[in-house]
DNA sequence: AAAGATAGTAATCGAATACTATCTTTCCCA
DNA sequence: TGGGAAAGATAGTATTCGATTACTATCTTT
């Protein structure tokens, strides 16, 4: 086995790069990341990368996509398991969870995008993630509603803010432990709370 | 009125200088503000900085000793002015939300220092400030559990993850829409899912 | 096998950054 | 009121970062 031939084609550099700055945004926060730093991680020379990316913000641009695809291909899986409104939310929670055990940068990104001055592509495929995630949660509970799973005057905005807010609050305390795997035990304790929230 | 006299005693200069961090870091990423931009917004050659901070990561520090104390301040004031638990909780959800809207730039800084790699003043001061915030929190919940206001099996280290989360979410919402104020209004339609979560 | 295309290396550039050294202004009070 | 200390301005330094360049190695096509 060869782990890592010294060539690589332009589009396995970059799907190799791009995992390299997720890998790497687990472990610091990620705007200090530095290109040097992600070519060290997957050994190659700093400059090597800019024969594949134009620049660092077509870098970001590039893992906020393969989050972005990724996590909202996860979220309509998890929904489509699951026939009724209130367990399909229950599943696009852990999904995202696993998600988020598995890539513990991914959150630090998001949110370190969202708060950027002015606009770069890589903060407006935040934006349309988070946007489109908040949309598809609104479904799932406007169906709730109509199904009378859910409270009939439940403020479907407002739901879907706090479905979003419980597991950023979750990450935040895998953040002060230091412990990633913890979250999984601590996210049927919120998300218990949460459903009691929305529920009839 | 003058309104910029050119020197300051040693501790008002601090003063400024923290503010001028805060209302910094409610316009761009915190991590990205620099010793030039904090001395140009305070109307101050960038060497002067260093008078009265020995280094920036002194600047930081007594940035969140400034947030944790005032924060925490208002978190218990608003706690006394309620005399049953679910109204402390509610008032100290509002009080932190008025904080929050007044300085927008905080739940960055905080995010951002706890995200950090390694240790720093900073961010041990943030990890302070989050735990002590969690343990009042838990004990009005428990308070709400003891008198039979809140529901007997709620878990409160979930409840209280719950609570921080609530206003993450919120405040991601309002780095969405770009609008600070909106947090006011969309505040009362999360708390109110979250109290029925709780409940009994 | 020749030859062009693709990918990588090593060195380096300019800009930006935290921090410092030296000179100047302002304030305060004995 | 004059002198010293505190505070600020000016002009640096060393380092780091993203990006570029000249050159080399490897792969692919004919």
């Amino acid at each position: 086995m060869e782990a890592h031939p010294k060539h690589l084609p332009a589009d396995e550099r970059r799907a190799v790069t791009i995992e390299a700055v997720v890998e790497l945004a687990a472990q610091q926060n990620p705007s200090e990341i530095t290109t040097a730093a992600i070519a060290k991680h997957m050994q190659l020379t700093q400059g090597a990368l800019f024969r594949h990316f134009p620049s660092k913000e077509a870098i970001w641009q590039a893992v906020m996509e393969w989050v972005a695809e990724r996590l909202l291909a996860r979220l309509e899986r998890a929904a489509q398991s699951a026939d009724t409104p209130l367990a399909r939310l229950e599943a696009m929670f852990m999904a995202h969870i696993d998600f988020v055990a598995e890539h513990p940068g991914v959150p630090r990104m998001l949110f370190g995008e969202l708060q950027r001055a002015g606009t770069s592509p890589a903060k407006r495929m935040a934006q349309t993630l988070v946007r489109r995630y908040g949309e598809r949660l609104a479904a799932v509970l406007a169906e709730g509603k109509a199904q009378g799973e859910l409270d009939p005057d439940l403020d479907t905005a407002a739901a879907a803010t706090l479905f979003i807010g419980t597991i950023q609050g979750l990450v935040m305390q895998s953040l002060l432990a230091g412990d990633v795997e913890r979250i999984h035990a601590d996210a049927l304790g919120a998300f218990a709370i949460y459903r009691r929230g929305i529920g009839r």
